[in-house]
RNA sequence: GGCCCUAUGGUCAAGCGGUUAAGACACCGCCCUUUCACGGCGGUAACGGGGGUUCAAGUCCCCCUAGGGUCACCA
C-alpha cells in the first residue's frame, strides 16, 4: 500500500493570490490528485503586521476560482486543525522550550538596534555575509533575568552548528549542498512578540500535519537548511522537498506587480477564463510527455509528475496565455461567455448595468459569439463590438479611406445598397447571395466588392463576418452606415 | 559581494551519449472561405563560450560568462 500523500499550500495573508502562488498550489494539487492524496490549505499569518482579513479571504476565493480546492484547512476543517498559524502559538512555544530544554535554542535578548548595529560592523569589516554573533548564546540565568529587569523582550534563537554538511534530498534539482556556516548564523524561531517566525512555524505545523511532500517555489530553498535542522533536532522525519523555479516576467527578473498584472483575480477581472489560466499555469515550469497543450483538469492530473517539472525558470508569456484564452472562450459555454462579457460592454459605456433584459441579453449573445473568437481576452471585446453600439466612426486608416477612393467603390456599395433593400428576408445566406450577385454582375474581384461594403459600414477593413454582422446591425441601421460613407466630405 | 540554483529559437519547451535537435505561442508566406477572421499547409529561428571524458557530447565533468534566487524579530 502506498503511502498517503499529504501536500500543502501555505500562502502568508499579505497580498492577493499571485500567479506564482497559484501555480505552486496547482503542482501541490495536481500531485495530491494525481497520488489520490490530499491536499491541504493553511495560513501563515505569523506577520501580525502585514497579515490581514481581507487576504486572507482573497487567496482561498482565488483557488475556488480556478476550481482548485483543499481537501483539508482553513473554511473547511481537518484533523490536524487549526490551519491558522496565529492560531496554533501554544503548539510552537511548546517545542520552542522543548528546544531550549534540550540545548539546541536560547533566549536572545539583543534589541534590533543593537542587532542593525551588528551587521552594519560586519559589513564594514567587509564579511560577505552579516551574521548573528551568538552573544547571547552562554548568558547565565542571573544575565537572564536582569536583562529582563530593564524590560527586554527576548527573542528565542535555534543554536546553528559548526561547519555542518546539510544537504537537501530535492526531486527536482537533485542534492543541494549546504554548509552550516553560510545560513547567517543562530537565527531566530521565536519573535519578541511571542509569535513564532517562518522558519520554525513551517517545521512545526509541516510536521505536526504529516507532510509527505513540500513542494514550493526556489525562493525557499535558502531557508531550507535552516528548517533541516529543526527537523533533526525535534526528531521529526524530513518531508520529501521540492523547489520548483521562479516564474520571471519579460525582463527576466521575479514576477512582480512591476510587470503589469500578478494577481489572479485582475485576470479574472480582464476577461481570463479560469481554465485557461489552470491550463496555462501547468505549462509552466512543467510539459507533459505528449505534444498537445491544450490538456482538461482531468488530463493534467494524470499526467502530472514532479520528475517533468523543469528546472529553469520559466518566463511568463501573456501572448500565449491569450492564445491559450481564446481557445477556452470559443469553446465555453455562450450563455457563461456572454454573462462574463457584460461588465466589459458597461466599463465601455455601451451598457448602462449588467441588469438587462432577456431579449438584449440575447442580442448580445449573438454579438458575443460572432467575435469571440477574435479575442484573447474579454477586455478586448469592446473594440470589437464598437460598431453595434455606436454610428459614430470614420475611416480608421489611410488604407481605409483609399480603399473608398477606389473609382469602383461606391458603385459598389450603391449596388449593395440596392438590393439589400430589395431583400425579402434579412439572414447571412441571402447577404452572401448579394455579395456573389455583385461580383457575377460587374465582373470584380472579391476584395473589390468586400472591401469597399466592409468599409462602408465600419470605416474598418477588417471585423467579423459580415453577412451576420449585417443581420445583427438590421437593415435600416446598414443602410444608414453607409449611405453616411458615401456622403463623407473626405471623399 | 557570500551562498544556492539555472543555461536548447524572441517566449514556453521536448531531449535524459548516436535524432535531419520535437511540439506550442509569436512572426512571415501559401492555400481555403470570391473580404476579414477561423482553419489547413509551409517557412525564418536554438544547443552562451572554452576546456576535458568518450569511438561518439545539446546530453557527463571542470572553468568562464550570463541570468535568477537568497542573505530581516517578512514569509
Amino acid at each position: 500500500m502506498e503511502q498517503q500523500i499529504r501536500v500543502r499550500f501555505a500562502p502568508s495573508p499579505t497580498g492577493y493570490l499571485h500567479i506564482g502562488g497559484a501555480r505552486t498550489a496547482l503542482f501541490n494539487w495536481l500531485y495530491a490528485k494525481h497520488h489520490g492524496g490530499t491536499f491541504v490549505l493553511r495560513v501563515e499569518d505569523t506577520d501580525l503586521q502585514r497579515s490581514t482579513k481581507e487576504y486572507e479571504k482573497a487567496i482561498p476565493q482565488g483557488m475556488k476560482w480556478l476550481d482548485m480546492l483543499w481537501d483539508e484547512g482553513i473554511e473547511m476543517g481537518g484533523d490536524y486543525g487549526p490551519y491558522r498559524q496565529t492560531e496554533r502559538i501554544g503548539l510552537y512555544r511548546q517545542y520552542a522550550q522543548e528546544l531550549i530544554d534540550k540545548g539546541y535554542a536560547y533566549k536572545c535578548y539583543c534589541s534590533p538596534e543593537e542587532l542593525e548595529a551588528e551587521r552594519n560592523a560586519c559589513l564594514e569589516r567587509g564579511e560577505d555575509m552579516p551574521r548573528y554573533s551568538g552573544r547571547c548564546r552562554e548568558l547565565t540565568l542571573e544575565q537572564q533575568a536582569e536583562l529582563e529587569a530593564e524590560g527586554r523582550k527576548p527573542v528565542i534563537r535555534f543554536k546553528v552548528p559548526e561547519n555542518k554538511q546539510i544537504v537537501i534530498h530535492d526531486s527536482v534539482r537533485g542534492d543541494v549542498i549546504f554548509d552550516s556556516s553560510t545560513i547567517g548564523g543562530d537565527f531566530i524561531i521565536m519573535k519578541s512578540d511571542g509569535m513564532a517566525a517562518y522558519n520554525f512555524a513551517v517545521v512545526i505545523d509541516d510536521a505536526l500535519m504529516k507532510m509527505t511532500h513540500v513542494i514550493r517555489g526556489e525562493d525557499h530553498i535558502s531557508n531550507t537548511p535552516k528548517q533541516i535542522l529543526i527537523y533533526e533536532a525535534l526528531g521529526f522525519a524530513l518531508p520529501q522537498f521540492a523547489h520548483i523555479s521562479m516564474i520571471l516576467g519579460k525582463d527576466r527578473t521575479k514576477l512582480s506587480k512591476r510587470h503589469g498584472h500578478t494577481a489572479v483575480d485582475k485576470y479574472e477581472t480582464e476577461g481570463y477564463l479560469p481554465e485557461a489560466i489552470f491550463n496555462f499555469l501547468a505549462l509552466l515550469g512543467w510539459s507533459p510527455e505528449g505534444t498537445e497543450e491544450i490538456l482538461t483538469k482531468d488530463q493534467l492530473i494524470e499526467q502530472f509528475s514532479l520528475e517533468r517539472v523543469a528546472k529553469n525558470p520559466a518566463v511568463f508569456d501573456v501572448d500565449k496565455l491569450k492564445w491559450m484564452n481564446n481557445h477556452y472562450l470559443r469553446e465555453a459555454d455562450l450563455d457563461r461567455v456572454t454573462r462574463l462579457s457584460l461588465p466589459h460592454l458597461v466599463e465601455a459605456g455601451f451598457l448602462d448595468s449588467e441588469e438587462i433584459e432577456d431579449k438584449k441579453f440575447n442580442w448580445l449573445k449573438g454579438i458575443v459569439d460572432l467575435v469571440r473568437e477574435r479575442v484573447g481576452c474579454l477586455k478586448e471585446l469592446p473594440k470589437e463590438v464598437k460598431l453595434f453600439f455606436t454610428d459614430e466612426f470614420g475611416f480608421e486608416t489611410e488604407e481605409a479611406e483609399v480603399i473608398m477612393q477606389e473609382e469602383t467603390a461606391p458603385t459598389v456599395v450603391r449596388l449593395f445598397m440596392q438590393k439589400l433593400k430589395e431583400l425579402e428576408m434579412l439572414e447571412p445566406p441571402a447577404i452572401k447571395k448579394i455579395f456573389k450577385a455583385i461580383t457575377k454582375e460587374t465582373g470584380l474581384k472579391g476584395k473589390q466588392v468586400f472591401m469597399p461594403v466592409r468599409v462602408a459600414l465600419t470605416g474598418q477593413m477588417h471585423g467579423p463576418d459580415m453577412p451576420e454582422m449585417i443581420c445583427i446591425l438590421g437593415r435600416e441601421k446598414a443602410l444608414q452606415r453607409m449611405d453616411r460613407t458615401l456622403h463623407s466630405d473626405k471623399l
